[in-house]
DNA sequence: CGGCGACACCGAACACTGTACGGAGCTCCG
DNA sequence: CGGAGCTCCGTACAGTGTTCGGTGTCGCCG
């Protein structure tokens, strides 16, 4: 082949050394293969750099010099692949949503698991990238990269497959998406906490209990709850707890599904418009 | 009176002249009223600052610096009162959460309303704080501050004194909190982005409409889904689609409070332990 | 009443951050 | 052979959170 494409020196090999001194620069000592067929550089790359970067060593530690670093180059050099570093991670998130399988439409009475089977995928995602929690916090639902948007036209589809129009498909995946990342995102957080702590998720709950017995103080349902979680593994408890969730979810969608669908909605009383203080 | 604690004049008057031209140190200029009796910066004094800060530029904008200025103060004088700027922020989310108005437990047979409207409190009081989306993912639901506690407290006992054993109760608890914040937060995300284009939510709809209509490509229920939501007022939308899940949510929790309760949860199918991909 | 420890505040400094800019090296096209 | 155009990068700027040593002031104790 006449390509060294992945050659492991350095490609701009010992930087500069300001004017004189330099070792005579011959053929040899100069970097080889061209730049314009194979710019040593990508958006994939990078993209690929940061995501591996911001799994093993956290959000906070995502930095474009870092990531430079990472990649044998210069820290602007990132510049010309992506415009600013909130778009790196846009691009990253939407890497990471195709991880997560789009559900098939076909079997409309099969919608709940189909449905329940993205939820946790969309689960599992967030788990595995933690540092998703406060990005997806600041992004929103709202998403245009391509993944994104091939996992909400499944879900979609699968909505409209169970029989609900167009609109109310749409609203569906809004309530069973919010909940998974609202639930998710908090699981994130609190495994972020924990593992910065560098204990293990028991151990540090173990820690916090005498400040939160005290912080808990007058409050008997809390104290409660507390106490009752405190001999239980607490990664059980945590997929518990979303499984949960789910189910209620599930079920409230189901009431539009299930039953002759088409009602006026209704079900509660006046839920929709009384505004809290 | 002695004490003239709310002076209006900045306490470090002038700031600083260099060396010369200061207008002869008289006991006049000098700054009055001792320390002691008044610190002059208080915990309480800060959080609102940040507060203040953080509502109308947004949470780029709170720097220690800035927030130093804002109180007449350097910048790392609020050391002393808040070991971190993390910490800060904790502080700040619980003073927000104080302005959620707690339920009251009585009327069991109201808890469907009494739990609506709780929602709709969280849910106005993300959307007044929109900066609080991003720091709800880096924080979760296990908060520890007195407000949030109260809150947890409420939700807790309006579930229990609806029927629910204690343990459910937490789980349907962070079910409703669950889905109301990642729905807030995906708004509040939208309206941040909407914001800091300078236009309306309608305008920024309307101009992101060439962009969206090319990346939804093939994806048809992607492509009706925008385009019904086209000539829709956009902030009714929200409203209706927040409502819409919540009802969702309310009727899966009241599968397990106005049926027989006790059973065995079940209602679905394998929901709770396929794993997704 | 004098001294002293505690305390609130602050300026300077450190180690970083994201990014604008100008220039260097390269390749391809005319 | 002369640009045009591209990728890459060193430098620089304007910030960031936080540490540290110092300074002035207070209340308290002898």
């Amino acid at each position: 082949m006449s390509t060294d494409q992945h050659d492991p020196t350095p490609r701009t090999a010992p930087a500069r050394p300001a004017a004189a001194d330099l070792p005579i620069p011959s053929v040899w000592t100069r970097p080889r293969r061209s730049r314009r067929e194979q710019p040593a550089l990508s958006r994939e790359q990078i993209v690929s750099a940061a995501l591996d970067l911001l799994d093993t060593d956290g959000l906070e530690a995502l930095s474009m010099r870092k990531l430079g670093a990472r990649l044998n180059a210069g820290a602007t050099s990132m510049y010309t692949h992506v415009s600013t570093k909130d778009e790196l991670i846009e691009l990253v998130v939407d890497e990471v949503y195709g991880e997560i399988g789009v559900p098939a439409a076909d079997d409309p009475a099969g919608w709940r698991e189909a449905a329940a089977r993205s939820a946790h995928g969309l689960r599992t995602t967030i788990l595995r990238h933690p540092w998703l929690a406060p990005v997806l916090g600041g992004l929103g639902l709202t998403q245009l990269g391509p993944n994104a948007m091939r996992l909400s036209e499944g879900l979609l589809a699968l909505f409209r497959a169970a029989g609900l129009p167009s609109d109310e498909a749409d609203l569906a995946v809004s309530t069973l998406s919010a909940y998974v990342i609202g639930m998710s995102s908090s699981e994130a957080a609190w495994l972020t906490t924990v593992a910065r702590s560098g204990r293990t998720e028991r151990e540090w709950f173990q820690g916090l209990w005498p400040t939160a017995e005290e912080a808990v103080g007058e409050h008997p349902q809390l104290h409660a709850q507390y106490t009752s979680l405190r001999d239980r593994d607490p990664r059980e408890a945590r997929d518990e707890k979303f499984a949960y969730g789910l189910r209620r979810v599930l079920d409230g969608l189901a009431t539009r599904i299930t039953d002759g669908a088409g009602g006026t909605d209704g079900a509660g009383g006046t839920d929709g418009t009384t505004a809290g203080a």
